[in-house]
DNA sequence: AAGCTATTTCGTATTTTTACGAAATACAAT
DNA sequence: ATTGTATTTCGTAAAAATACGAAATAGCTT
């Protein structure tokens, strides 16, 4: 038994929580969708694919950027973005190892 | 090109971010490797693993519920708790398509 | 009927998220 | 110097998330 009372949630947990929290979002979804498609998208191509304000567009990129997801290199007067592919490989290894730990084998009587 | 705006979002778009904000928190990632570690947990086997009051570990339940992760059956005195296997079939599916995409296999350069 | 155990709900406070329009910034081209 | 393009920041508002303690509920056991 952990005994986790008190102390704090572990390095993985927290890590694997920022990372679903940043994917939280339909439009964050749909941002990484498109770049994992095209790499190399300007802000106003994603813009254009989304059903919302420029400036939350903006904020949504923001939140993906601070989660480590992606990241933006400036080419005037273009902001290119991509995925952060280190970050994205750890987010893959943590969501797999996760999404791994469940069987899904149902014998047909769930448990409860 | 999709030109989806003004239109809404993908039903797969709004699904798996419904699915990755319920994953967004520590505490609920903690209930669901516990959850999956040993089925059928009660309330008070949960909190016990928390650092966290009983009032929010019910919370965060509730929402795990309410995003179909979990599903919750009375057996008085006690409510067992357990992962809700055709929606976690249904998320497995949706992040493993979704982490899918990305390549990762990077060659030094990255896109930006 | 009282008390016990297990869990949820309520009331509340604080913080964060989501969203928008308007303004600001940065830089290139005229 | 002005205009134009691309993007961010600011100010603001409304809604949702996070957290707690106290009270309420439900059903057993005495």
């Amino acid at each position: 038994m952990a005994q986790r009372k008190i102390s704090d949630y572990k390095e993985d947990e927290i890590t694997l929580a920022r990372f679903a929290k940043a994917l939280g979002h339909p439009a964050r979804i749909a941002i990484m969708k498109q770049l994992a498609l095209m790499a190399d998208c300007c802000f106003t191509d994603i813009h254009q694919e989304l059903p919302i304000a420029q400036s939350t567009v903006s904020q949504h990129l923001s939140e993906l950027k601070d989660s480590g997801l992606i990241q933006g290199s400036i080419e005037p007067p273009k902001v290119m973005y991509c995925i952060h592919y280190d970050n994205w490989k750890k987010a893959q290894e943590l969501f797999y190892n996760f999404l791994g730990r469940v069987k899904t084998e149902t014998d047909g009587s769930e448990c409860c």
